[in-house]
RNA sequence: GGGCGGUUAGCUCAGCUGGUUAGAGCGCCUGCCUUACAAGCAGGAGGUCGCAGGUUCGAGUCCUGCACUGCCCA
C-alpha cells in the first residue's frame, strides 16, 4: 500500500470513520468471562446522562478521562469493561414532554397517566439517544452491547425489589412533614435539589395585640403571608421585655384568631424584636416548634402556591399576590410597624428556578443513618479512595450531617413506588408485584400510590443493577466492585454517596472472583460491597474567562462545534493536558489550536517515515508485530541501536513511556499528556528524525538507510501506541497504515501499551546528548546574533575542556554541521572564551568564524545580565557550602550537585569576565 | 454564619512528598518557503511566585495572619 497522505492533517473524515469502524467490529465489546479467568479487570461504570441531556464540556472531560483509563487498561491487558446507559430524568423528561404537549395545545393532566407515559417513551424512542450519539463521536470506548437505561424492565425490577427490602427493613417511611416543595413541578424535592440564593428582600414588623391588654407584641417575618397560617407566637422564656406576656395569647390581625404566646428556643432575644411568629404548615423551624408545642398546622396554599380556603379573603390568590395584599391590609388597619431592608435567603428549585415552598405532605423517606453509617466506614477505613484527597473529607462532612431523604415524587414519569392502597379498609400493601387482593380484608379496590421514586434512587442502584443485580450473575463476581468512579464534584452526593450507601447495604457479603480480585490488585481490600475501589472527581469546565458556563450567560462552549473546528483528538487532548487535579479548567480554544497543530505535527512525521520507507524499504513492518503483543513485552524490542542519536532516542522513550505510565496511573493526566507531546514533537522530531536524515539519504548505503528505517518504524510504533488513549484518532489511522492496511490486530486500541525497559534506559548516553545539542543551540545562537546569511555556512572552532568531549562532538561532527548550519569543526587547544561573540559552557567553548562585526554594546549588556546571574548563583552556592549545618544537614546528593555546580560556575563566570574585558565592556 | 479552594510570564495554566539554574502552550520580537510539517523551522525578550511574619541548613512548595477572589453548605 503506497502510502500517499494529504500534506495536512484533516481530522473529520478520519475519526468518523474509525468511530464507526470501533463500533461496527464491537471492538470493545466484554463476554461474561468464564470461571477460571486470571487476567485483571477493569470496571467503569459510565455517569449516566441525563436522557434528555446534551453533550457539554463536562461530559467531554468526563468522557476523556474515563477513555484514557480504559483505553490504557485494556492495552496493557485487563479485561475491560466501560458500561454505558443513561438516566430517564424524571422531571426533566416530564418538562420536556409536557412543553411539547403544550405547542399541541394538551395538558398532561387532560391526557391521562397512562398516555401520558406512553407519550414520554415516544419521546425517550425518537429523542433519548441524542447524547449517546453523540458520544460515540468522541470515540468513547464504551461496551455498547451493555447499554441500559435506568428505565429498562430488569432496573425497574431491581428498584421495586431495593425498595421493597428496605420497606421490610424498617428504612423507607411514609410521613407527613415539611418538604421542598416547587410549585412549578407540582412535586416534591431533596434538600439537594434546592439552590440557595441570597437576595435583596424586606423584613417586616408586624404588631400582633395581646388579648386582655393594650399592648401589642411585634413579630418580624420576610413571608407576611404565612402570617395567614400563624398559630403561635413564640418568645424565648430567658428574655425579659416578654416575661409578663407569658401565658397570655394574641388575636391574630386579618384572621382575627386567637392563638398562643408560646415560649421556645426558636426566639432569639438577639434577632430583631425577640419574637417571632409560628407558622408549622409553612416552615420547617417552626413544623418542628409546632410539634413541640402541640400546635395546629394550617396549611394556607394549593400546589400551585396559590392561597386556599384556609387563607379566608385571600382565597385564590398567587403567594406574591397574598403577599401584598396582606401588606396592604396591615398597613391600612395599623398593624405594619417598619419596613426593612434585608438579605433573604431564597431557595430555588435546581430544575426550573422557581422559588421552593416549604410543604407541608405525606411523603415517602428513607431513614438514611443506618445507611449513612456503613458509607462513612467505607471510606474512613479506605476501602473507598477519594482523589483529590480534601473531597475526602466534603464527603465525610456532609455523611455526618445526613438527613432522611425524601425520595417520592407528585411525578407521572419514573418507578412508580410498589405500595397499593386498599380502597376499604385503607390498608397499605408493599409489594414487588401487584397483589390482586388486599391481605387484610380481601378487598380488590385496590390503587397503586400515586408517586414515583427520585430518580437518583434508581442511579444509585446501577453499580449491581447493572451487572444482574438481584440475580447472583457471573457478572458481579467478576466485575463487582467497579474499580473506579470518575466524576464531577457537582453530584458527590447527589449520586457517589448514594452509590456507596446503597452498594455497602445491598452487596454486602458479596465477595468478587477471588483469582481476579488478586490478578487486578485488590488483594488486601476487605470489603467487597463497596460499589467501587476508587472515587476521581475532575474539576470544572469553564469559559476562556473562568465564568461558569450557563444558558442564560450565553457562553456555553459546544464541544462538537469545538470538534468540528479542531478534531477530535486535539480537543480531548487539551482536555486532558488542563485537567490537573483539583483546578478548574478554563477552556481555551487557542490551546485546543495548539494541539490541532500537535496533530499536524504527528501527521507529518509520519508522511516523512512513508516517503522513507515506501522508497527504501516497502516492505517493512513494526517488529514483525512483535510489540503489539503479548502486553508483558518491554520497551522497543526490536529497536537496534547503533549510533548515538538512536541510543538516546531509545532511552528518552523508556523514560517517557515510564512516566506517562505513573502519570495515567494515577490519573494525573495533563502530565501524561504533557509528557508526551515532549517527547514527540521536541525530541523525536525536533532532534531524532533531524539527526537520522542522513542515514536515510540517497547518499547512505541500503543496509543503513533500512536499518534507519527500521528504527523509525519500531519506535514510531511504539509512540502510537504510547499516545493511543489520548488521541484514538490518529494513532489509529497511522498504525492501520504503518502495517500497510493489514495489521496484526483489528485496532491499535487492542495492541499492547509501552512499558519502560529500564535496560533501555541510558543516563550516560542522555548527557552526551545533551552537549552535543547544547554545542548546536549555541552555533545557532551565535549566528543569529552575528547576523549570519540564513544560507551561508561557517565554519566554527571549538575547545573541549576534556578529551572524551572533544571526541564526543569529533564522532558527531556531522551532527553539528548539519544541525548547525556549519561548514567546518575546527578544534583548538585553548579556550576561546577571550574572543568576541564566543559562547561558553562548562565543558566547551564555541566560536563562529565569521568576519561580521558584533554588536558590542548588545553583547555587552547580554554578558552583564549573564554575569550578574552567575553571580548571584555563586553567592547562593557559596551560601550554603559553608554553612556547616547545610554541610550536615543536606543530603550528599544535593550537597555534591552542588558543589560541582560551583566549578562550572567558576568556569563560566572567569569565561564571561574575560569575554568582557576583551570586548572593553564598561 | 460554617467549610473548601485559588492568587506563579501579557493571557491560560503546570510545578507530586521542601533540595542545585521556576516550566509549558498561546501571544510578542527577529530571521527563515532549510524537499515531513508556514498548523512549520531557528533564535530571543518576558517572573522580587498576592502581602507580612514564622519554621528550616534550605520555602513557589510547610505554618500563622492579612488582602483580593471563586465555589459549596446552612
Amino acid at each position: 500500500m503506497p502510502h500517499e497522505l494529504p500534506k495536512a492533517y484533516e481530522p473529520g473524515a478520519i475519526e468518523t470513520r474509525w468511530a464507526e469502524y470501533w463500533i461496527k467490529e464491537k471492538l470493545f465489546h466484554v463476554e461474561t468471562p468464564a470461571p477460571g479467568e486470571t487476567r485483571p479487570v477493569f470496571t467503569l461504570l459510565l455517569p449516566p446522562p441525563n436522557v434528555t441531556g446534551r453533550l457539554h464540556m463536562g461530559h467531554m472531560l468526563n468522557q476523556t478521562q474515563m477513555d484514557i483509563l480504559v483505553r490504557w487498561h485494556r492495552m496493557r491487558g485487563f479485561i475491560t469493561l466501560w458500561l454505558p446507559g443513561t438516566d430517564h430524568a424524571g422531571i426533566a423528561t416530564q418538562m420536556m414532554v409536557e412543553r411539547q404537549l403544550a405547542k399541541e395545545g394538551k395538558k398532561r393532566r387532560e391526557m391521562g397517566r397512562e398516555k401520558f407515559v406512553e407519550r414520554v417513551w415516544e419521546w425517550k424512542r425518537e429523542y433519548g439517544g441524542a447524547i449517546l450519539d453523540q458520544m460515540k463521536r468522541l470515540g468513547a470506548s464504551v461496551d455498547w452491547g451493555r447499554e441500559y437505561f435506568t428505565m429498562d424492565e430488569n432496573l425497574s425490577r431491581a428498584v421495586r425489589q431495593v425498595f421493597v427490602r428496605l420497606y421490610e427493613e424498617g428504612l423507607i417511611y411514609r410521613g407527613k412533614y415539611i418538604v421542598n416543595w416547587c410549585p412549578r413541578c407540582e412535586t416534591a424535592i431533596s434538600d439537594l435539589e434546592v439552590k440557595h440564593e441570597d437576595v435583596a428582600g424586606k423584613l417586616w414588623e408586624i404588631r400582633y395585640p395581646v388579648i386582655g391588654t393594650n399592648e401589642f407584641i411585634t413579630v418580624a417575618t420576610t413571608r407576611p403571608e404565612t402570617m395567614l397560617g400563624d398559630t403561635a407566637v413564640a418568645v424565648n422564656a430567658a428574655d425579659e421585655r416578654y416575661t409578663h406576656l407569658h401565658g397570655k395569647g394574641v388575636l391574630l390581625p386579618l384572621m382575627k384568631r386567637e392563638i398562643p404566646i408560646i415560649l421556645d428556643e426558636i426566639a432569639k432575644p438577639e434577632f430583631g424584636t425577640g419574637a417571632v411568629k409560628i407558622t408549622p404548615a409553612h416552615d420547617p423551624n417552626d413544623f418542628e416548634a409546632g410539634k413541640r408545642h402541640n400546635l395546629p398546622q394550617i396549611d394556607v396554599m394549593d400546589l400551585h402556591a396559590r392561597m386556599n380556603e384556609n387563607a379566608g379573603a385571600y382565597k385564590g390568590l398567587d403567594r406574591y399576590e397574598a403577599r401584598a395584599a396582606v401588606l396592604a391590609d396591615l398597613k391600612e388597619q395599623g398593624f405594619l410597624v417598619a419596613e426593612k431592608d434585608y438579605t433573604v435567603p431564597l431557595g430555588k428549585c435546581d430544575r426550573c428556578g422557581t422559588v421552593v415552598e416549604p410543604r407541608l405532605s405525606e411523603q415517602w423517606f428513607i431513614k438514611i443513618e443506618p445507611l449513612a453509617k456503613k458509607a462513612i466506614a467505607a471510606v474512613e477505613s479506605g476501602e473507598i479512595t477519594i482523589t483529590p484527597e480534601n473531597y475526602k473529607q466534603i464527603y465525610l462532612n456532609w455523611m455526618y450531617n445526613i438527613h432522611d431523604w425524601t425520595i417520592s415524587r407528585q411525578l407521572w414519569w419514573g418507578h412508580r413506588i410498589p405500595v397499593w392502597h386498599c380502597g376499604d379498609c385503607k390498608e397499605v400493601i408493599v409489594a414487588r408485584a401487584a397483589p390482586a387482593k388486599c391481605p387484610k380484608c380481601g378487598s380488590a379496590k385496590l390503587e397503586q400510590d400515586t408517586d414515583v421514586l427520585d430518580t437518583w434512587f434508581s442511579s444509585g442502584l446501577l453499580p449491581f443493577t447493572t451487572l444482574g443485580w438481584p440475580e447472583k450473575t457471573r457478572d458481579q463476581a467478576v466485575f463487582y466492585p467497579t474499580t473506579l468512579l470518575i466524576t464531577a464534584y457537582e453530584i458527590l452526593f447527589f449520586w457517589v454517596a448514594r452509590m456507596i450507601m446503597f452498594g455497602c447495604h445491598f452487596m454486602e457479603g458479596h465477595e468478587q472472583d477471588a483469582a481476579i480480585k488478586k490478578a487486578s490488585g485488590w488483594s488486601e481490600k476487605k470489603n467487597d460491597s463497596v460499589p467501587f475501589r476508587n472515587v476521581y472527581i475532575h474539576a470544572l469546565v469553564r469559559d476562556a474567562d473562568r465564568q461558569k458556563m450557563s444558558k442564560t450567560k450565553g457562553n456555553v462552549i459546544n464541544p462538537l462545534d469545538v470538534i468540528d473546528r479542531f478534531g477530535t483528538d486535539a480537543t480531548r487532548f487539551t482536555l486532558a493536558a488542563m485537567a490537573a487535579p483539583g483546578t478548574d479548567i478554563a477552556f481555551n480554544e487557542s490551546r485546543t489550536d495548539g494541539y490541532r497543530a500537535f496533530a499536524n505535527k504527528i501527521w507529518n512525521a509520519a508522511r516523512f517515515m512513508f516517503m522513507n520507507v515506501d522508497r527504501i524499504a516497502p516492505d517493512l513492518r513494526p517488529g514483525g508485530g512483535q510489540e503489539c503483543l503479548p502486553h508483558t513485552s518491554k520497551g522497543v524490542a526490536a529497536f537496534a541501536a547503533s549510533t548515538l542519536e538512536d541510543r538516546w532516542i531509545l532511552s528518552r522513550f523508556n523514560r517517557a513511556t515510564r512516566d506517562v505510565n505513573d502519570a495515567i496511573e494515577t490519573c494525573r493526566f495533563h502530565e501524561a499528556a504533557n509528557r508526551i507531546y515532549d517527547f514527540f514533537w521536541g525530541e523525536f522530531c525536533d532532534w531524532y528524525i533531524e539527526l537520522v536524515k542522513p542515514r536515510l539519504m540517497e547518499s547512505a548505503s541500503a543496509e543503513t538507510a533500512r536499518a534507519a528505517c527500521a528504527n523509525l518504524v519500531n519506535l514510531f510504533d511504539g509512540a502510537l501506541r504510547l499516545l493511543h488513549p489520548v488521541m484514538p484518532f490518529i494513532t489509529e489511522e497511522i498504525w492501520h497504515a504503518v502495517y500497510a492496511g493489514t495489521p496484526p490486530l483489528k485496532s491499535i486500541a487492542l495492541a499492547a501499551y509501552p512499558a519502560a525497559d529500564d535496560g533501555q534506559i541510558d543516563l550516560a548516553v542522555e548527557t552526551q546528548m545533551a552537549v552535543l545539542q547544547d554545542l548546536i543551540v549555541s552555533v545557532r545562537n551565535l549566528r543569529a546574533e552575528l547576523k549570519v546569511e540564513p544560507k551561508v555556512k561557517v565554519p566554527i572552532q571549538v575547545f573541549a575542556h576534556e578529551p572524551e568531549i572533544r571526541r564526543l562532538i569529533e564522532d558527531n561532527r556531522g551532527a553539528v554541521e548539519r544541525l548547525g548550519n556549519v561548514e567546518q569543526v575546527v578544534f583548538v587547544d585553548s579556550s576561546l572564551a577571550k574572543i568576541a561573540g564566543a559562547r561558553s559552557t562548562a565543558r566547551f567553548d564555541v566560536h563562529v568564524v565569521y568576519e561580521k562585526k558584533i554588536d558590542v554594546a548588545a553583547e555587552c549588556e547580554r554578558l552583564k545580565k549573564e554575569l550578574e546571574k552567575i553571580e548571584k548563583e555563586i553567592a547562593n552556592g557559596q551560601r550554603q557550602l559553608s554553612n556547616e549545618q547545610f554541610l550536615a544537614k543536606a543530603p550528599a546528593k544535593v550537597v555534591e550537585g552542588l558543589k560541582a555546580r560551583a566549578e562550572e560556575l567558576k568556569v563560566l563566570r572567569e569565561k564571561t569576565v574575560a569575554q568582557m574585558k576583551e570586548l572593553g565592556c564598561p
